[in-house]
RNA sequence: GGAAGCGUGCCUGAGUGGUUGAAAGGGCUUGCUUGGAGAGCAAGUGUGUCGGAAACGGCACCAGAGGUUCGAAUCCUCUCGCUUCCGCCA
């Protein structure tokens, strides 16, 4: 959420911003609103001061009456420009919310992902000598998955692991735990369900027609997307001393997604499931700090993804394909022969100020001024897409795969290639 | 899941309808005192929002949301959280 005081200072530059953002929302309406809203409650105030000062006349009074006729008239006053000042903020507040955070001025602009661009890049696409195998074939081929019996038990696009993919998953986490640790990370697991106020303030829409959020019936709880929320919702209606950050956390949770309105996108496999296991990094830190870390986050992903081993390339995320909440956003897209090209493994975003201000978290400084803190977020490694980038490059001929190195020391009897089962 | 109790400022804690933004103590800040430290003394010490260049002023906030009343930290309802006891359980 971006700050009111703001967006009357500077009208013109946040309508241009939803345009490249391609984000529709109406802020001259906004505006309207505001004012409505000011003019509602300065009424709203006047009538309460002189309220006020009533209730300590009243008292030096004998012959109360007249006053406290005069009083109820206020009472009446305020009862109907109440509701109204309530319901004119909600309107307020529906369409704040939907305005996009700023952009970062080097952010490409476009519509569509089409238009990322890619800064870097990492290793070479693999040139197969056979005929290569998607994670899928893989997968069935080696028996490491099952989505048959998901299907059955849970319904389509969930899956069990089974024999060394499990095995992968866990030493995934190990492997990301670890590197995170050395780097001053605090490690978390987080719960699995959120509440519905966490996860908007971080900027899910829990319960809207395009959620990609499952909610539990009968509750505010919804099952979380990503650890992002968790951790966000983590300091939220909390001031943090300067000296304090920046919080370095890492965590693990399990994430749901409903991919409603995705199958124009469909793929099959793990690329797009209803539940995934994820690493997820998540900052808090001082405003001038964001900038420098967020690009620390993208150096640990591209760290962490050379040390795996697989060919990715990292790009900065365009405008039109930013989302709310970002400032700027990098993805990390692995080289993925079911793809027959780049697919995403990935994202760490710079959110600013625009979570901190929903969630309420701010930064005291020494001087004792207070501000909103910046939160960033990023995925250390999220399970499915890796063990996708893993399987597909490290293939063999004889439909084995290879075990990275660096995962090695997590594997049953230090595990070098995973082989079909007798 | 059942029962009971509780939720006040940075902390402890008073306050059961009216001059309480809130006693008292602690902490913290500043000044005095001291060779220095401590003790002592004095003053100050919340947030948000609106208006204002500022000084300052209005309004709101005693977990949160509603209600009763001329008037609510105080009464009522609901929600959330915590504690204790019982039940259940990995």
């Amino acid at each position: 959420m971006l700050d009111i005081k703001f967006i009357r200072k500077h009208k013109e530059e946040i309508k241009k911003n939803c345009v490249q953002r391609n984000i529709h929302c109406d802020i001259d309406e906004l505006l309207a609103l505001d004012e409505k809203r000011k003019i509602l409650l300065a009424e709203i105030e006047n009538l309460q001061a002189e309220k006020n000062k009533l209730i300590k006349a009243i008292q030096n009074v004998a012959d109360k009456t007249e006053l406290i006729a005069r009083g109820k008239e206020i009472k009446e006053k305020l009862d109907k420009l109440e509701p109204e000042f309530k319901k004119t903020l909600e309107k307020q507040e529906k369409i704040l919310r939907e305005v996009p955070n700023l952009t970062h001025p080097d952010s490409p602009i476009g519509k569509s992902d089409k238009e990322n661009k890619e800064i870097e890049r990492y290793g070479k696409p693999p040139q197969f000598d056979f005929t290569p195998r998607t994670h899928e074939e893989i997968m069935n081929n080696l028996d490491l998955i099952d989505f048959e019996r998901a299907a059955k038990v849970s319904g389509s696009k969930f899956y069990y692991l089974k024999n060394e993919s499990v095995l992968l998953e866990m030493a995934l986490i190990q492997f990301a735990f670890r590197k995170l640790l050395e780097k001053g990370f605090t490690p978390f697991t987080t719960p699995d369900l959120a509440r519905d106020k966490v996860l908007s303030g971080v900027g899910f829409n829990p319960r809207g027609k395009e959620t990609q959020i499952y909610s539990v019936e009968n509750s505010d709880l919804s099952l979380v997307g990503t650890a992002e929320i968790t951790m966000g919702g983590y300091h939220m209606e909390e001031t943090i001393l300067e000296e304090k950050l920046p919080l370095k956390y890492v965590a693990f949770s399990h994430c749901f997604r409903t991919e409603a309105g995705s199958y124009g996108r469909h793929s099959s496999g793990l690329y797009r499931v209803h539940q995934f296991s994820k690493v997820e990094m998540f900052v808090y830190c001082a405003p001038e700090d964001s900038e420098k870390i967020h690009e620390e986050l993208k150096n640990i992903e591209v760290e962490i993804f050379q040390e795996l081993g697989v060919p990715f390339r990292v790009v900065d995320i365009c405008t039109g394909d930013l989302g709310g909440p970002a400032y700027r956003k990098y993805d990390l897209e692995a080289w993925m022969v079911s793809k027959n090209g780049w697919g995403e493994i990935t994202s760490t975003s710079n959110t600013t100020d625009y979570q901190a201000r929903r969630l309420n978290i701010k930064l005291k400084r020494s001087s004792g001024e207070k501000e909103y803190l910046h939160t960033l977020n990023g995925t250390a490694i999220s399970i499915a897409r890796a063990l996708i980038a893993i399987l597909e490059n490290y293939q063999q001929s004889d439909g084995s795969v290879i075990v990275p190195e660096v995962l090695r020391e997590w594997m049953p009897n230090k595990m070098e290639k995973i082989e079909r089962k007798k």
